[in-house]
DNA sequence: ATAAAACCATGATGTATGTCAGGATTCCTA
DNA sequence: TAGGAATCCTGACATACATCATGGTTTTAT
């Protein structure tokens, strides 16, 4: 039984929450990104951002649920969730550069700010804090994509899904219990396995009571059954 | 028929070269620099830095060639493959988790540098330029390690191997004929496949006339070919 | 309200690739 | 320079998982 604020650690398909940058602005550092920014919603379903496209500007997630991609021919990646103080598009401030690495697309109806890149340059260049607050974002990513990177490269079915599971319960829901936003096919695209696989997996996860699932509500009933089959493999 | 410093565009598997952030010094700051680094000389297969341990410095790459890799229990993830001008551990700046989060080890003799991380953190504080070079490089490598997770996840042996040998015929060796310090079993690692099957689909590829391969000695001589292999997946 | 589309579910089948076993070659070391 | 270890190579075998097919259910849209 673990407390809400401290997840259960593992590989982790999901980004956490970071705005912590914003607090080493100061107060005029903040009205100028305040100027500088427009808030946007986006339909369940509608792009986010598109890769490949110019960017002009570094989004924030303040409400929903985004998918982070990656795409290439038909085929795509996701890279991470984007939960309510992701930021996207960090990878795009490079100057030689400017455009989206991927593409993002809202899970459910997302609020988005979107930041003028060159006034988040600017506080770069000027606020050494914030400057390192960023670099520990980029870190962090890097982290965590290098843990998803293992689970879904080294793990088999049942283990990416274990992982999965308990990453939405940890770190995106913050709970046992939830209704899922997600269609079995995301879930899919999530664990880097097939639609078929993930229904099968979850069916064996409910016949060995690790979980129960009515439709989209699902409740880790054994978190620790599950952790335990992440790290066989 | 491509120039020597315009490489084939791949996933590719390893780091670019960049040390650029370090022009972006005064000459007060390269000195300071200077005064706090350390070069260190590995052997082949020495380990240069451990996953876990504390960290009190960033490394670069000056000579050789090291493996970054990612521990979990008994299996590892190769991460990337550091040249000389990578740097390594730029995801330890955080202040508040300063560990190593993957290890890497000397693949050949390697001459490292090692700078004080705290002198790194002072710099990227007071100079802009260079907060920005280093948001630059990690975002690069986030870029390139989002290709090379899509190759591993999403191709099947053929087109990773292809991908692989383009990779380091462009980005390390820059030519097509090299002499490869690495064994199968390494190229396996990299590649995210097994050994046998490094070794069968190299020997595919020499009977498709794709490569030659002696021993040690490699050469692409249908680098099209293989690029049409990693396309096709 | 109803049609169409998407989603969920399950069984049958195929295949890519890992694993194991064995032998040949190369590399290292004492 | 010999003996041992690591590497390289090849074949046989096993299997996890994707793919395909089909039908039932839910969601979406008009």
């Amino acid at each position: 039984m673990q407390a809400e604020d401290e997840p259960i650690k593992t590989s982790c398909t999901v980004a956490h929450q970071h705005c912590k940058c914003f607090d080493f602005l100061t107060d005029e550092q903040r009205a100028l990104i305040e100027k500088n920014r427009v808030t946007v919603e986006f339909k369940k379903g509608e792009i986010i951002a598109k890769q490949g496209s110019f960017t002009s500007y570094v989004l924030m997630v303040c409400e929903g649920l985004a998918k982070v991609y990656f795409e290439d021919k038909d085929d795509t990646l996701i890279l991470r969730i984007a939960a309510p103080g992701s930021l996207i598009g960090l990878t795009s401030l490079t100057k030689s550069s400017n455009v989206f690495h991927y593409s993002a697309s809202a899970y459910v109806d997302t609020t988005v700010k979107l930041i003028d890149i060159n006034t988040f340059r600017q506080l770069i260049g000027e606020n050494g804090l914030f400057a390192a607050a960023i670099i520990d974002i980029l870190g962090e990513n890097s982290i965590q994509k290098n843990e998803r990177f293992y689970c879904l490269t080294h793990r088999q079915s049942y283990g990416k899904l274990a992982d999965l599971l308990l990453c939405l319960a940890g770190n995106i829901f913050r709970t046992q219990k939830f209704v899922l936003p997600l269609t079995r096919k995301e879930l899919a695209e999530l664990a880097g396995m097939s639609t078929e696989s993930v229904i099968r997996t979850m069916k064996k996860f409910q016949d060995d009571k690790l979980i129960t699932s009515n439709g989209k509500t699902i409740e880790i009933i054994n978190p620790e059954g599950l952790l335990k089959i992440c790290e066989l493999g």
